[in-house]
DNA sequence: GACGCTAACTTTACGGCGGTAACCTCACGT
DNA sequence: ACGTGAGGTTACCGCCGTAAAGTTAGCGTC
């Protein structure tokens, strides 16, 4: 079964212009996913699948970089809200970090290639750290899903469950680790790993122990 | 001063084919560290940096992927010798594991596309356990990093400076943590970090805390 | 010392890419 | 009925990786 092209589409009438950019991002989004890697996507795959031809993307993204970025953005919406609601099904506040780190690796292997253009590869976006830690409700998805995250080791060292006299960098740190984690088992699927909720679990227990001494 | 393309190179003598396979290899690493991003470098540059047409670099590497990787197999040997240089000046096995992780971030940060390719980029490699744990001369270099690695955290267990049942899991979670912060730090230069040192003192405060605990 | 063989390249060409300029076409407000 | 501008298309550029075929130079042979 090939994508195939979609028949040609009915032009949009007066006002609703708007109407092909959420179509070419849901498009631009499946095919990434199909692919697996940024540049298997083509903007001619990306306009075939619509149903339109290429200069018309262009109508609605500058270039073929915004666009991917756009469609990344929304997932990392979604990427954000898996996190939350893993954590939100949990009242001990450390269980909900264990439960992040869980969701964090699960998302990553469930959804590689929009992993991969989120977090793998660069992005020259400026951040400061007032909007990472107080975002306000046109921050970007990234800054949400990092404050929610410096919110949740504040609730568990708020708890006594562990230490973090400076919570950004704990945050920092657990970032790493479980980023560190799920971008390896992406990129490199022929290593010898251990069974998956050994090393998550295992991960998980040596970075609680880290954070319960003081640093 | 622009790279300037090297003036037609002259036909090599019957027997010596091979010599213009390493010239390929260091043209295309330069390159590579020049322009940052392995989609900027093309067949073409690299062949015209030689003084070549862009097919005879094909009787050399079946692909452009082939050529990149092997470009950054030879930089895998650096980085595994990086770590081992950084290690040998401690005799306290804790103190060498981390210098071996101050190294990591600082090759990761000194060399960051050569970085994204060896670990960032997807491959399909096969490897098993036994070549991991007691590579032979032939085996790649990735795999004589990660058994210097594993031998290092076993030399640290055996001193008692930490625990480490399983030595194996323990290196990949050094490898995780700090693979993380190193890519994140090459993939994200826009975010608002805080000073590298205090990050990676912290980072390696909070790991070799975990690992005191029994896992 | 002319001859042919083959290693070591070059020439040419193809299909596809991201991106752009110029043109078309049709629904709408007047 | 008609001009106009939104919503597209056609046609093109210069690049890319790379396949196929052609060319050149050094060597062993007679």
């Amino acid at each position: 079964m090939t994508i195939g092209s979609a028949p040609r589409r009915a032009r949009a009438r007066r006002g609703e212009g708007d109407r092909l950019r959420p179509e070419i991002l849901a498009a631009a989004g499946r095919l990434l996913a199909e692919r697996g890697d940024e540049n298997a996507v083509s903007i001619r795959m990306i306009a075939d699948a619509v149903g339109v031809t290429p200069p018309s993307i262009y109508l609605h993204f500058p270039d073929k970089d915004a666009l991917i970025e756009a469609v990344c953005e929304e997932r990392f919406a979604a990427f954000d809200a898996a996190l939350e609601e893993a954590a939100a099904s949990h009242d001990d506040p450390l269980e909900a970090l264990r439960a992040r780190g869980r969701a964090y690796v699960r998302f990553a292997l469930d959804n590689p290639e929009h992993y991969r253009v989120i977090f793998m590869t660069r992005h020259d976006r400026a951040m400061d750290l007032a909007e990472l830690v107080s975002p306000g409700p046109e921050s970007r998805a990234g800054a949400k899903a990092f404050a929610h995250l410096v919110a949740a080791v504040e609730r568990a060292a708020g708890a006594g469950a562990i230490a973090a006299p400076n919570p950004v960098l704990t945050a920092l740190h657990l970032w790493a680790a479980f980023h560190g984690l799920a971008s390896l088992l992406i990129s490199e699927p022929g290593f010898p790993w251990p069974d998956l909720d050994l090393l998550v679990e295992s991960l998980l227990d040596l970075q609680e122990q880290g954070m319960r001494a003081r640093t």
